[in-house]
DNA sequence: ACCAGGATTTGACCCATATCAAGCAAGGCA
DNA sequence: TGCCTTGCTTGATATGGGTCAAATCCTGGT
């Protein structure tokens, strides 16, 4: 297995958090060491902004934990969640120095950041970095399309389908919590961020999540705990082609 | 000025036709000159499809001259343009042997293309290539995620007038076809591609440029052919903020 | 110049989702 | 304990944009 399946997401080594994923020959190397010195940490509570758009932003940075959300507004207060920070996730844009989005955390969260400057003059200097930010920021920009597609042209149950479907996936692919095809899990957003993720109204996302509810696509334990009987029936509603999705 | 301020999105160079733009010193570096063994030309004719979305994809290329489309669809046949492709965009994932969209020929198109494996080796000797796909990874991003917020929060009428600014300024950056604020370009895309672009059907696309012409935002000659007489005025339309967008 | 077929426009109607408004549930705090 | 706040649900109604259908406009081919 090479180092890019075991950190698929990461630039994170040494003593960072994040190393609880396991321990990387890569991490050793000095090129990282070098970043040691201009390495901080950062905390925010949920609900606080990290940074607004076209704030200075005069660091690079990797969600340790928590979760955030990168969002886009116009100017009478209508809002598009655009991008979404899960741990590991990478933020930040070397060679530019104003942020292009707002960050908010959503729940309480850590970031391990990096000065800008001598993060970009590292990187300038080891080609690995920039490939593996590459690579992240081709996945990043695939699933930006895949959404896209799901604003453009998916109607709410989808839309509704689709969130609920990517958030089983990607929790049953951390912890694996799963008895034979029943997933499940807790929404890490609110109904507000929901359909600001899906480009609805929140009636709407609650609306969607009470049919799914009631037809026995899901079912609901509280407002947040979320389990899906059945992926498959789940991943039909949502649109998707039928891929091996459901095989997390 | 720098190589990236003349080439902002170009990995041309040497005999390859796009060098009408400058010659370049960077150009002239052996790092590229090893490309030219595995690099070559295709042309597609408008309609043609370059390649569909999970289909073998051994090359990585750069358009030069034309408009391509990136698009997704749905199993049902709903469709969403993820991507748009103008000369000197550059398609293709280093590390990925599957395309993940359909490209279209919008109208005829020729593409430099370099054989992936190849491609890639060079990539991991030379750092400034993998720094340069980066920052126009990042751009390609950032559009993608301003194109959400349209896509998620836009009106019709906002979505035509974004669309229209865009193509505006992007026509307006090239050829300097300008009369004190009136500006005048031809529309690249049939009706159902704006449609397919801007999540909307193309009866409602042509309802709401009959509609900006009705009240004297744009000027129609043909079908194709818009002047803007107050480029201000279109960007309020827009619902963008009111940047300093039109100084191009 | 004439024709055929595709692209575009326009109209009538309908439906999915937004909007506005009220009520409910759970947790924090006096 | 009861009040408030915050997040959520549900209902009634409005409307933007979709759907279906027909008319018109271009453009290339003969």
């Amino acid at each position: 297995m090479s180092h890019d399946d075991v950190y698929p997401a990461s630039l994170q080594c040494g003593d960072c958090p994040i190393r609880h994923r396991a321990v990387c020959a890569r991490c050793e190397a000095n090129e990282l060491d070098e970043l040691e010195s201009v390495k901080y940490y950062r905390s925010f509570e949920a609900g606080q902004t990290v940074i607004w758009s076209g704030d200075k932003m005069d660091f690079v940075a990797s969600v340790v934990s928590g979760i955030a959300t990168l969002t886009q507004t116009l100017e009478d207060g209508r809002t598009q969640m655009v991008g979404l920070l899960l741990p590991s996730d990478f933020v930040g844009r070397p060679g530019r120095d104003r942020a292009a989005y707002n960050i908010t955390a959503t729940t309480d969260i850590l970031m391990c950041c990096f000065r800008r400057r001598p993060f970009e003059e590292m990187m300038e200097r080891t080609p690995h970095i920039a490939q593996r930010l590459l690579q992240m920021t081709l996945d990043e920009l695939d699933a930006a399309r895949e959404w896209m597609l799901l604003l453009g042209r998916k109607t709410a149950r989808e839309k509704i389908a689709s969130l609920l479907s990517i958030v089983a996936r990607r929790d049953a692919s951390i912890r694996h919590r799963r008895t034979d095809n029943r997933l499940t899990f807790d929404l890490p957003l609110t109904r507000e961020a929901m359909a600001d993720y899906l480009g609805l109204t929140l009636e709407t996302v609650s609306r969607q999540i009470s049919a799914l509810k009631r037809e026995g696509v899901i079912e609901l334990e509280g407002k947040r705990h979320v389990t899906v009987p059945d992926m498959q029936r789940l991943l039909i509603e949502a649109g998707d082609d039928s891929d091996g999705g459901l095989i997390v």
